[in-house]
DNA sequence: ATTCCCTGTTGCAAATGCGCACGAAAGCCG
DNA sequence: CGGCTTTCGTGCGCATTTGCAACAGGGAAT
């Protein structure tokens, strides 16, 4: 049963009774159909048709030919729409994947994409390994650094991250304001736990901080966060968590080099589906103000 | 959606994850894989696969064609078993047609068929048309006459029924033995309704009895039966339904021009089957009675 | 780090399958 | 009853499809 285009075949024949009313719907010729029969009859061993001159009625295999290869037809119809239309509605899952920390600013967005579009089911990743998009594992990564180059896939820039050094209010009550990086001495840190991190100020924090005045280390964004709040130390905070918390002060302000650039990255072919699309477009609106505050 | 090899083809690809995979299971070359997929995608517009150098990982709409392919084939399997199996065992329908008159001989043996195969359905038509087998109406036909000589269709000699001329007990106790045809004079007969009978002795009466001597004709050769048991006159009936019939006296023995000869036909392609050749078997070796007395 | 193997991809030639044309047989209708 | 229509059957030439072989890239194992 290795050929079923030739099921197909007979399946129209049964169904229309003639092999040149098959033919006709098949858009093929009725040679053809009348070879696609017998190669059939032939590997089956079983005839599934009486010829006769006014045409081919079914015998008993043939007419459960016709209700197997009836039922499949509507299953591939039914199955051609829905792919047909899967293309052109937002729904179905929606898989996005970043680096952690971001959380913050992206869950409010996708809970606001999630609401405009009720179909779509949010999965939203932040794992230490990198999801791959050629997997088929993620429809949108977020990744940070030098803009990606692998090919198949679609890179667009996202956002640029400053950063700043912050201090709790309270902190810089005690122990003032420091000159950075003029006069340090006696100023305590907050910092990443991994010393190999590639956030682009951790190089100048190596430089310049010494690693004593590093009092707290943590690999959680959100914690580094926490400890700067609770006035363990100065560190360095995205200036889009800080600049409404009045209990923050800006000990430095943002530079250059510390600037993170976030790239938008999709694979190829999901990059022109309506829902990767729509996705984008929310994601770029609902990050606006944020985009003009780096220009 | 209007070529179904090219879906099983990727119903493979989805199901192994690899091109290559696919082909040996389809026993095609990889680049035939990949164009089918290729073509498929390009009819459907959308991306069913997400190409990598480990192989194939279907999209969302791949996975949907992966499920309803799955169930295709497996419906196909199934029927295809079915259908070879179909071959080689006696059940379903079975349908015989015959002319009217050959029922009290043939529903014996029929009921012993369907008690030693309880899987097949029986259907006995005797129906005034000729049923064709040309469309699959009927499985076996037993015909009389000449031997039918329709192309596509396998003939072979069953039985020669041989008729006489029978009265009831009673009947010849009141008018005497009739020497027949010398003097029949007086005599009353029980003979068809239909002028133009292709009965075999039909030709004898018409030309042997006077008309007004047939005082009683019928269609159904059971009322003709009755009729004669019932002692209305005498009338052609078959030896086979009448030698152990104490109440039948026989007028006239047998002449050969009175004999019928049935055959069975069958079509060409039924013939072969089991079922077909198990029914053919089982009503000669029930007839084997019947057919010494003809030799 | 390097080799090897498994993966997909692509150009080219052969082959299978297709369409066309013609023929034949049987039902239909005037 | 005879032309007409519709049906299937088949040989032949061509085109699409297939197979082959060489290529390329990435992962894995050594």
């Amino acid at each position: 049963m290795d050929n079923w285009d030739e099921i197909r075949t007979a399946y129209q024949v049964a169904r229309l009774g003639t092999v040149s009313g098959a033919a006709e719907v098949l858009g093929v010729h009725h040679a053809t159909v009348i070879r696609h029969i017998d190669a059939l009859e032939k590997r089956m061993g079983v005839k599934l048709f009486q010829r006769h001159t006014r045409g081919y009625t079914a015998t008993e295999a043939g007419q459960d030919l016709l209700r197997v290869a009836q039922a499949t037809d509507d299953q591939f119809s039914q199955l051609s729409a829905r792919i047909k239309g899967r293309g052109n509605e937002v729904s179905g899952e929606l898989v996005v994947t970043t680096i952690g920390g971001l959380s913050q600013l992206l869950v409010p967005i996708l809970a606001g994409f999630q609401a405009e579009y009720p179909d779509v089911q949010l999965r939203y990743l932040t794992s230490m390994r990198l999801f791959r998009l050629e997997y088929g594992e993620a429809h949108v990564a977020i990744r940070a650094g030098s803009p990606p180059q692998q090919p198949d896939n679609v890179v667009q820039p996202f956002l640029t991250l400053r950063s700043a050094i912050y201090g709790s209010k309270d902190y810089v009550e005690r122990h003032g304001m420091p000159k950075i990086p003029e006069r340090m001495a006696g100023h305590r840190f907050v910092g990443l736990d991994d010393v190999n991190s590639r956030a682009p100020w951790a190089q100048w924090m190596r430089e310049t901080v010494p690693a004593h005045q590093v009092v707290f280390r943590s690999g959680d964004t959100r914690a580094v966060r926490q400890a700067v709040l609770s006035g363990v130390g100065m560190g360095f905070l995205g200036t889009y968590e800080c600049t409404q918390d009045n209990n923050l002060v800006e000990v430095h302000p943002p530079l250059p080099e510390w600037e993170s650039r976030l790239w938008l990255v999709t694979h190829m072919d999901l990059h022109r589906t309506t829902k990767v699309q729509a996705f984008l477009r929310y994601l770029k609106d609902h990050t606006e103000h944020l985009r003009e505050e780096v220009e």
